[in-house]
DNA sequence: CTGACTTTGACCTTTCCTGACCTTCGTCGG
DNA sequence: CCGACGAAGGTCAGGAAAGGTCAAAGTCAG
């Protein structure tokens, strides 16, 4: 059921809970050796799952000796954690953005996954009634309600 | 007489029982080959039987490895009152309406004086950004999607 | 007979996976 | 010094594998 590129996901994120610093090296092919697949498998799962908005900062360098490096990007203290994630919301936000959004949340535990899939329908459901400019900033005031009442606990 | 439809409607419906966490996770080609149907008549089925009105979410995600996610929301309790405030929003409610909802969901404590407040601010934003008939089908979208997030325990 | 609900099928979009080919970097022999 | 070579990683396009959409045709109760 889960496609490799899931299983792959899973594999680099329990290798980043484990290390410390938020930071894992890798190689490549090593990876890709592990999975039986081609390597260029492992840029996928980097380019859709591991991208800034959804948290994470890759860089590599290639030639002999060369490596992959990933890094969780963590928020600061919960305290300001509603007012960063407000900000960067900013007045509109694309229909990826704000489900990378979503994903962050679930994976700090900031909200539960039913919670995700809820507010991810919400916001598809919202998508596809509005069209451009008007869905990037309803969105952005949407999320923003949402957020700002859920974290509003009781 | 039962349809095809109202058949599969059974079905995942047990599965849903069956399941923990009310959430289920399907392959559209596979339900329809089991009734011998068309793919497209499950979205059928998902279409006019699993509505956030009838209380349930719907997720999916295409490509290779998709799959189609049914969530059943619990609705808190008492049983039956939130889902009915739901279908009591409609497709579209205007701004009287929805604060006057507001209003009765404060005063019986479902939410907080202060998401009371970020709710009829939000409200009132959308309202300003937006005309009709947009105005009207957002603000039940946002509110439904509030109800929904905010009543799932957990 | 008519309107609402079902069912189907043709066509579309998204996501995944692979393989051929490209770029960068270290190193080793001349 | 320096240029060829090998060892990484990067890019991109194409095909396959899902699920989505929509409108036309079918069915059935009233």
């Amino acid at each position: 059921m889960a496609s490799l590129a899931d299983n792959i996901e899973r594999y680099l994120k329990s290798l980043l809970d484990q290390a410390r610093e938020g930071m894992i090296e890798i190689r490549r092919a090593e990876i890709a050796q592990e999975f039986d697949c081609v390597p260029s498998q492992i840029n996928y799962v980097l380019a859709t799952r591991f991208t800034p908005e959804q948290g994470y900062v890759v860089e590599s360098r290639r030639g002999g000796g060369g490596y992959i490096r990933i890094l969780r990007l963590s928020w600061g203290s919960p305290p300001g954690l509603l007012q960063q994630i407000c900000c960067s919301i900013g007045n509109e936000i694309g229909q990826e953005d704000a489900e990378a959004l979503l994903g962050r949340l679930a994976e700090i535990g900031a909200i539960s996954s039913r919670q995700e899939a809820m507010l991810r329908a919400s916001l598809r459901m919202e998508s596809r009634m509005l069209d451009p400019p008007w869905d990037g900033i309803i969105r952005a005031s949407l999320l923003k309600a949402m957020l700002m009442v859920l974290f509003e606990e009781n």
